[in-house]
RNA sequence: CGCGGGAUGGAGCAGUCCGGUAGCUCGUCAGGCUCAUAACCUGAAGGUCGUUGGUUCAAAUCCAACUCCCGCAACCA
């Protein structure tokens, strides 16, 4: 079933800019970067996952101004409410990334001298529109007339004329190479994306301004100590940061080239374009992978919006619904690379459906069943009782059993693909046939009729309730875990390889574990009437 | 010709790349069970897959044109 594989693997989120509170796109990006962790780790392998903010730039600076503190003050506040928001949603990261610390500020000159070394830098003057907000210069032709005639850039925000000397990056240069990096598949999901990229580029591409000069808030160019760098050019060296650049480290030979940057759809130009090059122009190796996920839409496909009324608070969501639940209707209601929406609704809903009524009770069930009936005693018993399925000699229980391994596979090889609402569906369907093998067996009538055909029935769904139990860890950490403690199940054996290992159940049995009283770990959940309109 | 996303039973979605009995969840209705978190199981009703034309033995799926809806006002992922 699960091929074990130790081999590293190094997933990123973007950095967040944290001239705001932590809203519920970040944590979508976290939890989806975290379950995706926590499966790797789950496959054995060794599983570097790094998460962080991006502090730089004229937008902090200002709002820092406008609050008259330092930069460095708001960063430090700012940076803490992400990194609390990642503690509250089991975010588990290795490294959590500030662009302000000393490293990364090494890493980052790293880089420029790296590209100033290959003849890709070189100073020149800039005169444009210069937009704050998307800290982009825009060509008089982008501009559109906004009320009263003032000029605003494509995104509608305020552009001024500014004229500053610059550093270049010869971006021009690297336009075949970026095209056939862009267009070998796999490297940039989803394709929708990649396709988006490649007309990008096949457009041509223009030299990039990578510095300025017009505020200090940031990494100093060397030997330009006027200069500060592009926010993207160090913020995109995080990645390389955390791993010891430029040392030659143990973490770098390990783990980089990274296997998955996970970001946004609103910043893959700057992932699939601009960080490419720069890492070709720096001579590394590119990453093997960058996905672009999409947007969490208020109900009825409202983006979220102050205005609206409708934003979301994380940390007050895991509050309300619970961690594990967020995340699992997160990565359940939503395919993943699209846009989604989230409704309070939507979580009862769903939660209901499946974590309570079908997967938790179906665990209650059982471990009820058998606490009750066979005073929580496991019994290493194999029944016999064979029935014609599809033309093949499968006992009704074996059959349940391949069905519920199928489930899992099915979870497994959606994950890898990173299709995670199609692999939590192939997961439900091995639930679904649990609990019709539950009726169709009946073991409260076995109990008077066949006690011992009631243990068999019993101890297949002990079995199953444990497979499911670990391939849903990823997701739901802390309830899963919660499950496989009562279940007696030790926390070195939830691994996908520990699935498939045969002996585990007789090692438990002869451990002489009993079950205490089981106790529901998914919760059913009523609409909290403050969310609601 | 601004850019992008979408239109599939009452609701929300998958399927569209690689044409071939239209699938899932919720909801509704009927029945079963009573171990369990008033949960579970079975069955049923309900869709000319936005429109028109084309390609094909065959189109939700490929091609062309069109209609309508939603973002691009930031808390940006």
């Amino acid at each position: 079933m699960v091929e074990p594989d130790t081999s590293p693997y190094y997933i990123t989120t973007a950095i967040s800019y944290p001239n705001g509170r932590p809203h519920i796109g970040h944590a979508y990006e976290a939890i989806a970067a975290d379950v995706i962790a926590r499966f790797q780790r789950l496959r054995g392998r060794r599983v570097r996952f790094q998460t962080g903010t991006d502090e730089h730039g004229l937008k902090m600076a200002r709002k820092a101004a406008e609050q008259g503190r330092t930069a460095r003050d708001l960063a430090d506040e700012m940076s803490g409410c992400f990194q609390e928001m990642c503690a509250a949603l089991n975010v588990s990261y290795d490294r959590f990334i500030r662009t302000v610390e000393d490293d990364h500020h090494r890493a980052s000159l790293a880089i420029w001298q790296r590209m100033e070394a290959a003849g890709d830098l070189y100073l020149d003057r800039y005169e444009g529109w210069y937009s704050v907000r998307d800290e982009a210069y825009y060509d008089e032709s982008e501009l559109v007339e906004g009320e009263g005639g003032t000029k605003l850039s494509p995104q509608g925000t305020p552009v001024e004329w500014t004229v500053e000397e610059s550093w270049f990056f010869r971006l021009s240069e690297y336009q075949d190479r970026l095209l056939e990096w862009l267009k070998a598949p796999n490297n940039v999901e989803p394709a929708s994306r990649r396709n988006e990229m490649i007309a990008f580029v096949e457009q041509g591409l223009r030299d990039l301004s990578v510095s300025r000069t017009s505020f200090d808030w940031g990494v100093k160019v060397p030997g330009s100590d006027n200069h500060v760098m592009y926010v993207w050019v160090d913020a995109l060296t995080n990645y390389l940061t955390g791993l010891g650049f430029p040392d030659e480290s143990e973490d770098m030979r390990d783990f980089w080239p990274a296997d998955l940057h996970l970001i946004g759809k609103d910043i893959v130009r700057f992932h699939t374009i601009y960080w490419p090059a720069f890492l070709m122009s720096a001579d590394l190796p590119l990453p093997k992978q960058v996905f672009g996920h999409g947007f969490l839409l208020a109900r009825g496909g409202e983006k979220m919006s102050k205005s609206l009324g409708n934003v979301v608070d994380p940390l007050e969501l895991a509050e309300t619904f619970g961690v594990d639940t967020v995340r699992y209707f997160l990565m359940r209601e939503v395919a993943f690379g699209q846009d989604g929406s989230y409704s309070p609704e939507a979580i009862v809903t769903r939660s209901n459906a499946e974590l309570a009524n079908s997967f938790g009770n179906l665990a209650q069930r059982t471990l009820s069943m058998i606490f009750k009936n066979m005073n929580g005693q496991l019994k290493d018993v194999v029944d016999q009782e064979a029935t014609e399925i599809e033309g093949t000699e499968v006992g009704v229980d074996a059959a349940l059993t391949i069905t519920v391994f199928a489930g899992v596979d099915g979870l497994i090889e959606k994950f890898d693909e990173l299709n995670f609402s199609t692999g939590l569906d192939r997961w439900m369907t091995a639930v679904f046939a649990c609990n019709q093998y539950v009726d169709e067996q009946a073991p409260w009538a076995l109990r008077k009729t066949d006690p011992e055909r009631m243990e068999a029935v019993l101890m297949t769904l002990f079995r199953a309730v444990r497979t499911l139990t670990i391939a849903l860890r990823p997701v739901c950490p802390t309830a899963a875990d919660e499950l496989l403690d009562q279940m007696g199940i030790p926390k070195g054996e939830r691994k996908f390889v520990h699935i498939e290992d045969h002996a585990w159940f007789g090692r438990l049995v002869d451990s002489g574990f009993t079950l205490d009283k089981p106790h529901g770990v998914f919760p059913r959940l009523e609409l909290p009437q403050a969310a609601e309109g």
